[in-house]
DNA sequence: TAGTGTATGCAATGGAAGTGCATTAATTTG
DNA sequence: CAAATTAATGCACTTCCATTGCATACACTA
């Protein structure tokens, strides 16, 4: 419990109930979530409130916003030191048609990208759809 | 003018009237469009029928949907004998946080991309968001 | 020409993102 | 410690875009 409010501090977000509930649930989640999961799970708070939540936590750079393309905004924690620079912290995005999940794949950073002349990359997104090593399994 | 019907026969699509001024200004842009560019550009069609019209045309892969992580939808005709394959059709877009518009680098295809074991890759999507050239030497 | 299928137009729905404002909680300051 | 200021939360509402249902108009075929 302490960790998750050093975690939040380190941030520079205040530790309230509400924030400290939506880091762990995130925590315990391998795949990205969406507003609408989060708001399933904490039926009682307001859609608002966790929607800003998570909106803190993306502008503190604690989560990152995933477009997987199914139109609806994914979250998830970024790694330990993320700036979410993209040499060194994006990575690909994988979206499962069967399982309808979205997962970070850490470890497969994004490929270094040339563009023509001129162009300044600021940002990028790599999303992969198909099916998922779980989904392939079955 | 044939040659539109062309195209779209081709494609086996029925070369309606509003089909073929569609396609007319899909071709003449350089950038990709969203259904509500095209609703600007045709006052007097209907929202509908322009949606279902580049709708067909994806079906058709006379054109591309994009998702450009705008939250809007862009079209953009697809380029010569594309299949939206993986390996040899799909590219890179990119979006200009200046002049807000996105484009097609179709010289700039996907960088293959390794997936962790049986991950199965069916679709990517690779959009780069900066500053484009035009707006960069300005 | 009648009939069938497709395209179009209008109206309405649904879902999600986002904003304004009032209320409550927390923090700072005198 | 109390007052005052700032931040967080909750509710209501708006906006925007994608999408669908149904009725009408058009085009092609038998």
């Amino acid at each position: 419990m302490i960790e998750l409010e050093q975690i939040l501090k380190k941030n520079n977000v205040k530790p309230t109930a509400m924030r400290l509930l939506v880091l762990q649930f995130l925590l315990n989640k391998k795949s990205a979530i969406s507003l609408t999961d989060v708001e399933d799970y904490f039926v009682k708070s307001d859609r608002t409130t966790l929607y800003r939540t998570l909106k803190t936590f993306v502008e503190s750079e604690l989560a990152h916003k995933i477009d997987d393309g199914t139109g609806i905004t994914k979250y998830a924690l970024c790694e330990e030191n993320c700036h979410c620079e993209i040499e060194t912290d994006l990575h690909l995005h994988f979206h499962c048609k069967l399982c309808n999940e979205t997962s970070c794949l850490t470890d497969h950073k994004i490929p270094n990208i040339s563009l023509p002349k001129n162009f300044i990359a600021e940002d990028v997104n790599l999303v992969v759809k198909g099916i998922c090593n779980k989904c392939n399994s079955n």
